[in-house]
DNA sequence: TAAATAAAAGATAAAAAGATCTTTAAATAA
DNA sequence: TTATTTAAAGATCTTTTTATCTTTTATTTA
């Protein structure tokens, strides 16, 4: 469903709010011992989602990735639309060019109907939700 | 969501049942000008079906793919599971190994309804019905 | 200011997915 | 039987995704 880089990306934002939320600032190799992902590439990603303004970061001693205030109120779909972009809710189930309302592929309407309900559902959970169950101790990022 | 394979794969059952239902085989040059696939991918894509007895095939003059009677009743997750497997249903939306009921990722119930809901969706759609819409013109495989 | 820390950036490498080509085998029809 | 047709099988190639390594830059603290 999601690409590698966005399952890291998505686990590792939790995390990095978590964390700002407890007045720490989270660096790479925290995050990726805590949601076991790969080091370099999560810090690509995360440099992408720092210059795409979704989460900041600082450099030095006691640096690593934070969310200012306003980043915290992100949800899930900026994180996913950031990484994976948005074909996943626009594009054709079954890859059709030129699939339409008005020509549709076979499983346009019911595709149709899935994908919203996915991406409404993205729409409405945000990042700092995810954190509280996490400290709650009633999700795991990791095994 | 599903892997080209897959997409490739759908698409050109739908043919075959169709071309099926006129008494007539398919050929892989004729399926894959009818879906706009590459040719020497899909036909292995087929080669596969056919081995797991999801399609039929016969070689020579006339020959091509068709649908038994009792294989013209697939639904679409056969194919689906067929090409790539079961991981969109069963594995964690987050990629979190040891995803469970018991240890759940953070989003793992709200994923669980979106999965549940697509597969359900798949189990209930039959092949055979969507040859049909294609028949009306009601939708179609390429532009 | 100098040393240490940690992210940024760029280059590179490995694996998987997607796609193609060539040869072989089976079936049919002349 | 022989030529023709068409799928099967195997090898190969390309692109994308995933992952790593090295160097540079920014920040802090001593």
């Amino acid at each position: 469903m999601f690409s590698k880089a966005c399952e890291y990306g998505i686990r590792a934002v939790i995390f990095i709010v978590a964390r700002t939320e407890q007045g720490k600032r989270a660096g790479i190799k925290d995050i990726c011992k805590e949601i076991e992902a790969p080091e370099p590439f999560t810090a690509k990603i995360l440099q992408n989602l720092s210059r795409m303004g979704l989460v900041s970061s600082m450099k030095g001693p006691n640096g690593g990735f934070y969310v200012e205030p306003h980043q915290a109120q992100l949800k899930l779909i900026d994180v996913v639309k950031a990484i994976d972009g948005d074909k996943l809710f626009t594009g054709c189930g079954l890859g059709v060019k030129e699939c339409s309302e008005d020509k549709p592929c076979p499983i346009h309407h019911q595709f149709k109907a899935i994908r919203n309900s996915l991406q409404e559902m993205l729409e409405n959970i945000s990042v700092r939700e995810l954190t509280e169950d996490l400290s709650n101790g009633l999700v795991f990022l990791k095994k």
